[in-house]
DNA sequence: CGCTTTTGACCTGCGC
DNA sequence: GCGCAGGTCAAAAGCG
């Protein structure tokens, strides 16, 4: 199923638009610090640990779109959708090696989102601060490295957090 | 029959 | 050094 709007984290740079940041609310839950390594903390003002992840990503994507995947006969929209893109360094050049890393936020009651990719699961973890567990997609093509994890927005499970990383390295096969 | 999912165990990094 | 939390592995079961 390829014919939806949706594509895979990866293409988006060119379709991406960029957002007054201050119009979104994230929760704690999307901080993903880890990603950010090369990022100064030490410059901020000590105790801000509720940082905006907004202020800490390169850009900030919106998909207004809609999506075609439909399970059965209800269709599930996809709208108000909200990425992080985290690529090579802020500064325009490349510092290092970044592995690209994409999360973002759907409203959608399936977890399995069809980006044209086929996924197969190799983990669940219960996570603290959240009451829904976490699961962890390996891409089934022999070979690609890519892997996503999914899981529920604590605060509002209406949304699902989908985290991407790696960079596929085929062409999206269904 | 081959591939995917499930699930507990194992491994590793980090903070105390 | 220890314990916790997150991430991955792998054996067994399930499914088309």
């Amino acid at each position: 199923m390829s014919n939806n709007n949706f594509k895979p984290p990866a293409d988006l740079p060119e379709g991406r638009e960029y957002v007054d940041q201050s119009n979104f609310e994230f929760s704690e839950y999307l901080i993903f610090d880890d990603w950010l390594d090369e990022e100064d903390p030490t410059s901020n003002a000590s105790g801000s640990t509720h940082q905006n992840p907004v202020h800490q990503a390169n850009e900030v994507s919106v998909f207004g779109g809609s999506e075609s995947h439909v399970e059965g006969s209800s269709s599930k929209s996809m709208y108000g959708c909200i990425l992080l893109y985290i690529g090579e360094g802020g500064n325009g050049r490349e510092r290092r090696e970044v592995k690209e890393r994409f999360a973002f936020k759907t409203i959608s009651e399936v977890e399995i989102l069809d980006d044209g990719f086929k996924w197969r699961k190799y983990g669940k973890k219960m996570v603290k601060n959240s009451p829904n567990p976490r699961n962890y997609y390996r891409c089934s093509i022999d070979g690609c490295p890519v892997k996503k994890r999914v899981e529920r927005d604590r605060d509002d499970p209406r949304y699902v957090i989908t985290t991407y990383e790696g960079v596929h390295n085929h062409e999206s096969s269904s």
